[in-house]
DNA sequence: ATTATACGAAACCATTTGGTTTCATGTCAA
DNA sequence: TTGACATGAAACCAAATGGTTTCGTATAAT
């Protein structure tokens, strides 16, 4: 039931390397895609077909204002990625692999708290 | 330090369904080239093909024995992958997201569990 | 020694991908 | 109303992708 048969499923969207900076940069602020291309050191273009490529994924929400197309954020999808994950998740009972999993996550939090701290901030 | 411009990092070798199929093969058993190809309607070559792929994102290691090439799957690399979704994670606070998240994760958990059961009995 | 098996390398092919430039259209501003 | 801005559509292109078939070579079996 997760992905029935898109065109473009969560796997082929987060593949590409632009794509992921994308959904980064879309995590904390809806934007348009003149802003967003300004960030990118390819056209306006190939922005605009990549974003297309996430929203059929559904991992990115558009939205019409005036004559902006503005982008932001939908994680959701991205739970058939960790179920995906969390079949291997059995495989990692290597002690290392578990500690410097829990480590990075550790430093992600972190950093990620900083983050949101800011969104708050702005809102 | 995760990937060091590998020609083909995780995110490109787990896009391809092919690939995530041979992953979930190799998770249990270590097999050879020619038994993991009658399982796929693709020629021998092409299997072949995606086993290097995988095996250049560090996702399965191969091994000689005789005459066959043996793969298995080396999980560790995965960790990238869950490392980059914990970023998303944040995202999730969406309450729906969150049950969805739970019962899918619960499902899974079971399933492998009984996967697990099967193969320590072959051995 | 000969034959069969397991595999990779190479050449090839169609389609997809990621990018470009150009053009048309809708919306905002003067 | 006239012009500037924001965007998508379309046509195009080179390179990557996912597949094929053919061939060579190493190993195993008879």
């Amino acid at each position: 039931m997760a992905a029935l048969s898109q065109k473009h499923d969560v796997f082929h969207a987060i593949a590409d390397p632009t794509r992921r900076k994308l959904l980064k940069l879309l995590a904390d602020e809806e934007l348009s895609v003149t802003v967003i291309s300004e960030q990118f050191p390819i056209s306006r273009t190939a922005v605009s077909k990549h974003l297309r490529i996430l929203a059929e994924a559904g991992l990115v929400k558009e939205r019409k204002v005036g004559r902006e197309t503005r982008y932001r954020l939908e994680p959701t999808p991205l739970i058939e990625l960790k179920q995906w994950l969390s079949f291997y998740e059995r495989f990692w009972d290597n002690k290392l692999a578990m500690l410097k999993h829990y480590v990075e996550n550790e430093e992600m939090s972190q950093w990620s708290r900083a983050e949101r701290k800011e969104n708050d901030e702005k809102k």
